[in-house]
DNA sequence: CCGGAGTCTGAGCGGGCGCTTAGACCGGTG
DNA sequence: CACCGGTCTAAGCGCCCGCTCAGACTCCGG
């Protein structure tokens, strides 16, 4: 169970699922997001999630009607979490490339320091029952009119060269997305690293004079 | 069952699963895969790619060993035919920038237009057992190093400005791969179309002179 | 001290899973 | 013609799944 996988970077997140009441519960949708990361939703049982909290199979039905409600909770609050960064950089002060580069930066940071709960988030859509699907779809076109708005500034004020806004936008999602695939603890970069690697890159497509 | 799920830009590809023999042992493959990339490969069971194929569920065990043996088998084609259609960009004619452009363009047109086998080829990794799972992950090192030779000739020769060389391949990857995920046939583009949309926003990233 | 709401467990249900087996059919060879 | 290897099906085995339920423990207001 990984408690310490928050940003180094300061200030970015305070503790994940500090919504999530009672103990039990957030104990229960901690280890789901653990379990559904590593094996996927299909391949994780109800039992291997009540192990990893320290219960009986049993206790996950008290808190969660069943496992489905499970994986809708953490899409929803993981959702919400995503939105409100990209938000936040969206409103925020400056130039559309500093914007950009700011929402590039702290989505991607997110998406490798959380990457077990935004690997959850990202691949498990299809999982989902047809009624919280709906209001995670919905969720995600807010997330994508972020980016596609900071784009919009850019191109209106000259500073970048966008043929196809659209298809920027979709490119430059895809990108950020993928991150919490590949993302590994271990690996070669720490998530301050990727999150600065990309905004570079990022710039770049989009044509921004630098 | 998708038969027609070919490129219309003529000549890359003639048929799919040809080598897979006899007719039988075909059918129950592209069934599966059909399966595997609707559902996964964890929610799909034997019965229902038995079903697709037009078989009774025991027929399966004629061909295939077990179930693992079938995503193994897909993964092990599908990862060749992905490695041969980069190793002809890479190996073709023409400056980095054309060679890049070559390369990206029909990675991900292969990846639009073949997006179901492609989900499965690259979103089913962890389902594999230990000996086909290290079969392909040697397999995906080839296809990397096919983009980062591109990239390093193009730096060499001054034509790319690119100050971390495996990070830009890693986020191209990304990016071509990512097309599997969000690919939809009734979408806003063909495969041709987002093949050239992402050619270009590549050779936007590694600052190649236009 | 009682009683009820909230939380948890052990046991276990109905069902669908991956896979096996016995035997039928079928085209080709002596 | 008999026979045989390859291909297929109907039936079903043993297992583990998501989920339920009766009952025990704990906490708290009256």
């Amino acid at each position: 169970m990984s408690t310490a996988e928050e940003t180094t970077s300061g200030g970015e997140q305070q503790q994940p699922w500090a919504e999530v009441t009672p103990e039990a519960a957030r104990r229960l949708l901690v280890a789901a997001v653990d379990a559904f990361a590593e094996r996927g939703y299909h391949a994780t049982t109800t039992r291997d999630i009540a192990g990893r909290a320290g219960m009986s199979p049993a206790a996950l039905y008290i808190h969660y009607k069943t496992k489905e409600e499970l994986l809708a909770r953490i899409s929803r609050i993981g959702h919400e979490k995503a939105l409100a960064i990209l938000r936040t950089a969206a409103e925020g002060e400056g130039t559309a490339a500093e914007r950009l580069a700011g929402a590039v930066g702290s989505f991607v940071r997110w998406h490798a320091a959380q990457h077990t709960t935004a690997r959850v988030v990202q691949y498990e859509l299809e999982a989902l029952g047809e009624d919280s699907r709906d209001e995670i779809v919905a969720l995600r076109k807010q997330v994508d009119a972020q980016v596609r708005r900071i784009i919009q500034e850019g191109v209106a004020a000259g500073e970048f060269d966008v043929p196809d806004v659209q298809g920027a936008t979709l490119a430059i999602m895809s990108l950020c997305i993928d991150v919490a695939r590949w993302f590994r603890v271990d690996g070669r970069w720490t998530p301050d690293e990727v999150g600065a690697l990309y905004a570079d890159l990022v710039l770049n497509m989009v044509g921004a004079k630098r």
